[in-house]
DNA sequence: CTAGGGTTAG
């Protein structure tokens, strides 16, 4: 997405009416571009009366018609009638606007919208409704249209057209536009409040150097003549939490208190997060316990977080006493805190406390997803045959597998060397696998898999359509070369290999040829010319 | 009428 293409639209949409994708009534013509500017530029109150030329028409059957235009699935047949009627007002056609993006039906969103827009039955507000549920729905190119398309400067320096359009963007990671285009804003006459602020603020979330940017942000904020709000402190506390600023997070936490703001549980939890990454433990019980004085009841990603503090900590006892304790409530019924348990007991080397942390989880929940992250975390703490057990575990239990998990198992037996178990994996799923897992199977299985399975393996990734290449061939020939008791099975790869359009390359064929005396030279010797042949044939061809 | 936030976890 370019910045660019939003400037191009300040001077396009002076002379072109606004585009719609689904024009609803063919015959009507669009504005032209003088009434729009007329409507746009029209104080706020005007704009609310502007189309009501039926001031008559008593309230309540307007509402009867916003809800049946909401409900009806054919509701754009009711237009032209509305319109010829003057039926309803801007401020109703808003409400069923809303409607439609409360029950995401983007669809109908976007055509009421353009509708409204080639009818002149537009306000301000439609515009920064219309934007937000652009966010919602994930389309923030179409927001970023509808916004450039709008011809006037003033609207479009409105500072709730703008917040709605930052938000859609911030909402769809696009910070960096978002900031490039705050400045163009601002360049244009926007005049930012707290509201625009907040929500740049949120965009430094997840963002790198998020930190930095949002002092910059509230920096600003403060030059501006502006304070600092509730919501904009939770957000700054998000921020320190996520960029690993644990004394910072506590310092706006109390500065929030002294501006007289109360703290809510998300504000906490923030703050508590933000204890979790450096696993300080007395602060964090302490903050819980502030928390409860004031009447705030841990919920449960509280909890979560205090046990991941404890994690952290390496506080293995309160780590468990939680975890009950997260049982009892019920808010231990996903994985989350099994698995957080689980991943601290292994990093710290507590391997086998962490088993018995899976097994006794094995006995308690056993879903799809629940194996599936155990898999993964039994795979992350070198436990690779309690993953596998898992997996046959839901294997057996024929229950419907994601495909991912075969190759997630593939990887996780392949780094544990259980290549055996990867063998009757891959057999099994050949079509399920990705290539780059197969060539990455088929080498940890040539160079230490047990050798009289070296062929099946051949002919099963050869089967999955996999194209084995020499570097292949020569890692299963040294093997044979190093065990000649296993002639018999190096003689059937050999004879094997031309019936499926293979050949050894020469610096094999001279290994082969170098050792013969270990197989039979004769024998070798007849092999070899037989696959020359083929190949020779092949190139022929 | 309309615009803003947030927590655990690969």
């Amino acid at each position: 997405m370019e910045l660019s293409a939003i400037g191009t639209g300040f001077n396009y949409a002076l002379t072109c009416p606004a585009q719609s994708y689904f024009p609803l009534i063919p015959s009507a013509s669009a504005p032209t571009t003088t009434t729009r500017k007329r409507i746009l530029n029209a104080p706020p109150q005007l704009q609310q009366h502007h189309f009501s030329k039926n001031p008559g028409m008593n309230r309540n059957h307007r509402r009867q018609v916003v809800k049946g235009v909401t409900r009806s699935p054919t509701w754009p047949d009711k237009l032209p009638f509305l319109k010829l009627e003057g039926t309803l007002k801007v401020q109703d056609l808003n409400v069923i606007l809303r409607n439609f993006g409360k029950q995401s039906r983007w669809n109908d969103l976007s055509q009421l919208f353009d509708w409204m827009q080639q009818n002149d039955k537009i306000s301000v507000a439609s515009f920064s409704s219309c934007i937000k549920f652009m966010g919602k729905s994930l389309n923030p190119m179409r927001a970023l249209e509808i916004y450039s398309n709008i011809p006037d400067e003033a609207i479009k320096s409105n500072v709730f057209i703008c917040n709605s359009v930052l938000s859609c963007l911030v909402r769809n990671g696009k910070f960096d536009i978002s900031t490039k285009l705050f400045h163009k804003m601002k360049q244009n006459g926007l005049t930012p409040d707290v509201i625009t602020y907040s929500t740049l603020l949120a965009g430094c979330i997840k963002v790198k150097h998020g930190y930095s940017k949002a002092l910059d942000l509230v920096q600003e904020l403060k030059y501006n003549g502006l304070q600092m709000d509730s919501v904009m402190y939770g957000t700054l506390l998000a921020v320190c939490a996520s960029n690993n600023q644990c004394e910072e997070a506590e310092s706006y936490f109390n500065q929030m208190k002294d501006e007289g703001h109360s703290p809510n549980i998300f504000h906490y939890s923030s703050l508590l997060n933000a204890y979790s990454a450096v696993g300080n433990y007395r602060k964090a019980e302490e903050l819980v316990q502030d928390m409860k004085s004031l009447g705030l009841v841990p919920n449960k990603v509280i909890r979560t977080t205090l046990l991941k503090v404890y994690v952290r900590g390496g506080l293995f006892e309160k780590s468990r006493e939680l975890l009950l304790e997260l049982e009892a409530l019920g808010y231990a019924e996903d994985e989350m805190p099994y698995c957080l348990l689980m991943d601290g007991l292994a990093k710290a080397g507590n391997i086998n406390e962490a088993r018995s942390i899976f097994d006794e989880t094995k006995e308690k929940v056993l879903n799809l997803e629940l194996c599936s992250s155990l898999i993964f975390y039994l795979g992350k703490t070198k436990a690779h045959p309690e993953a596998f057990s898992v997996y046959t575990m839901l294997k057996y239990g024929k229950r419907t597998m994601c495909k991912a998990l075969h190759e997630k198992i593939l990887h996780i037996l392949l780094s544990g060397q259980l290549l055996k178990d990867a063998y009757v994996v891959v057999k099994d799923n050949t079509e399920l696998i990705s290539q780059a897992a197969i060539k990455k199977f088929a080498n940890a299985f040539m160079k230490l898999g047990n050798i009289n399975m070296i062929n099946d393996v051949m002919k099963v990734i050869h089967g999955s359509g996999y194209k084995i290449d020499q570097e292949l061939f020569q890692m299963a020939i040294s093997r044979y070369i190093e065990n000649p008791e296993k002639k018999d099975l190096l003689l059937q790869l050999l004879k094997w290999m031309p019936g499926q359009g293979y050949a050894v390359d020469s610096s094999t064929r001279n290994l082969i040829l170098k050792n013969s005396h270990l197989f039979g030279r004769q024998l070798i010797a007849e092999i070899l010319s037989r696959q020359q042949m083929m190949s020779k044939a092949l190139k022929s061809h």
